[in-house]
Parts: C-alpha cells; structure tokens; sequence
DNA sequence: ATGGTAGAAACTCTA
C-alpha cells in the first residue's frame, strides 16, 4: 500500500527560504509539498534548486511582491483547468492539481486572504475580501457536491477550533479567531464534507499551533500561536491517514518564516 | 491604545 506524504507550508518567499527546503525535506520526508506565499512570478522561480531536491513535477502560480502558491511533487501531476479566480482579481491564492497516483487524486493548495486588522466588513476592505473568499469557496464546493478522492489544503488563515489559539477569550475580537470568519470556514468545511486531518490525530482539547508572530520577543517563550494552516481530506480518505506533524522546530530555524510546514500521511 | 518584526520593492504595502 504506498504512502503518500503532503506539507503545506507559508515560506514567506521561496526565494529567500529556498535553503530551508532542504531541511524540511530532511525531517517530513515528503512526497509532494504545497507552498503559500512564494512571493515570486513564475519566471523567476527556482525551479533548478526545488528540483534538486527530488521533485521533477512543479506548478507555480507567483507574481510580483504578495502571494503566491506551487506544488512540488515527486509524483506527475496535472494542473486543473477551470477553477474559479476567487473575487475575480487574479492575485494567485489557489492551485488546483491532479495527482497521478492509482485513481487519481485532486489537490487544493489554498492562500486565503489574510483579512486586515479590524474585523469589520464596512470598516475593512480586506476582511470584505476575506469573507468573499470564504464564501465563494463554499459554493463552490457546495455546487460540486461532496468531495471525492481530493485534499483541500493552505493557510487558511483561520484558527476554528478553541484550541487552535493560546487563549480563546482573549482572541474572539482578533482577526483569522472572529466568530463570523470561525462560521464561514466551517461552512467551507461542510459544504465540501471535508475531514480535519490534523484533528483526527490530535484532540480538540489539546493545544494546536503552526504560526506564531514575528514580532513576538521570545516566540517560544509567550507561545503564543494560532493554527492557521489546515489540510483537509474528503471523507473517503479519512479511513486513509496513517499520521500527522506539525513541525514547530522549523520556526526556530535561521531566517525562519512565521508559518511552520505542517504534514498529513496516507496509505493510498 | 500602541507597537512590536519581516519580506518585497522601491520611498509603501501586506502580513
């Protein structure tokens, strides 16, 4: 039965934490890793040192300055075709493929946006966005009906659950742990029927984090974080997954992004 | 109530 190994990982600049990559490939082990913010246009993407690495197949959807996503893949993939451009503005937050492995398998890398710092839509153009994003996602899937065979996966730059932050009451007012952004995601959720893949190993009632900011003193200390980032599998795979990590060390490495790559494993 | 840090890019935006 073959394993299949997918991390999703902010890197917060390919370019600059393309070194990185090597150690995460060292510690995961992966077979195909979903980038978010590569910040970078497809031109100037380095294709050479991401293949040096041991992954032959890539698509990328960069541009100039914010953004950004790709897939690295040990296995042939295809890019899907026809997936909508979320609230029409062209600005690479999503990358849809085909994995060839036995019956295929469809992988969604999502950058959702991150949404501003005032959690109010009349006030914030950016947390419009980010509920428009949410929403559009949602009929999306709701329109597709349930998800088959796929991983929905990114920063979603949502932390639902309780846990998924250091302190509940103190967040409810904070942007990515608002109560209408935690609705909108788990409508998200539903509509595709997608299964939590990282809650199916780790309870609610345990702390859960894969960012913490950059502009905290001493990150580990306050430990303060958020679980932004998600992989979500349809529920034909749930019975699949044969574990999980999130690799916290990874925010202590040297020129370290905020995020940390987090990994989902299956027997397909 | 505010500022703290980081990256890209280019004198400012986004997170």
């Amino acid at each position: 039965m073959p394993t299949l190994r997918i991390v999703t990982w902010n890197i917060n600049s390919v370019r600059l934490r393309l070194p990185l990559l090597t150690d995460l490939v060292r510690d995961l082990a992966p077979d195909v890793i979903c980038l978010q913010e590569t910040k970078c246009p497809d031109e100037l993407f380095p294709h050479e040192g991401v293949a040096g690495l041991g992954f032959p197949y890539r698509a990328v959807r960069g541009m100039k300055g914010y953004n950004g996503v790709a897939v690295l893949s040990r296995i042939p993939l295809a890019i899907r075709e026809g997936d909508p451009d979320w609230c029409e503005k062209g600005d690479c937050r999503h990358l849809g493929v085909t994995l060839d492995v036995p019956g295929g398998l469809d992988l969604h890398n999502f950058y959702v946006p991150a949404g501003g710092d005032v959690p109010d839509r009349a006030a914030n153009p950016k947390f419009a966005h980010k509920l428009d994003f949410l929403a559009e996602a949602t009929a999306w899937n709701q329109a597709r009906g349930p998800a088959r065979r796929a991983v929905m996966l990114g920063d979603l730059n949502i932390a639902p659950l309780e846990h998924d932050v250091w302190s509940h009451r103190q967040m409810l007012g904070v942007v990515s742990h608002t109560p209408v952004e935690v609705e909108a995601l788990a409508s998200w959720q539903q509509a595709g029927a997608w299964h939590d893949a990282l809650r199916h190993f780790v309870p609610p009632s345990e702390k859960l984090y894969t960012w913490w900011s950059y502009r905290a003193k001493d990150w580990a200390a306050a430990n303060r974080g958020r679980r932004l980032d998600h992989i979500w599998v349809s529920q034909d795979l749930a019975g699949s997954l044969s574990g999980c990590d999130v690799l916290r060390a990874a925010r202590g490495w040297a020129q370290a992004s905020d995020h940390v790559p987090v990994m989902a494993e299956m027997k397909l």
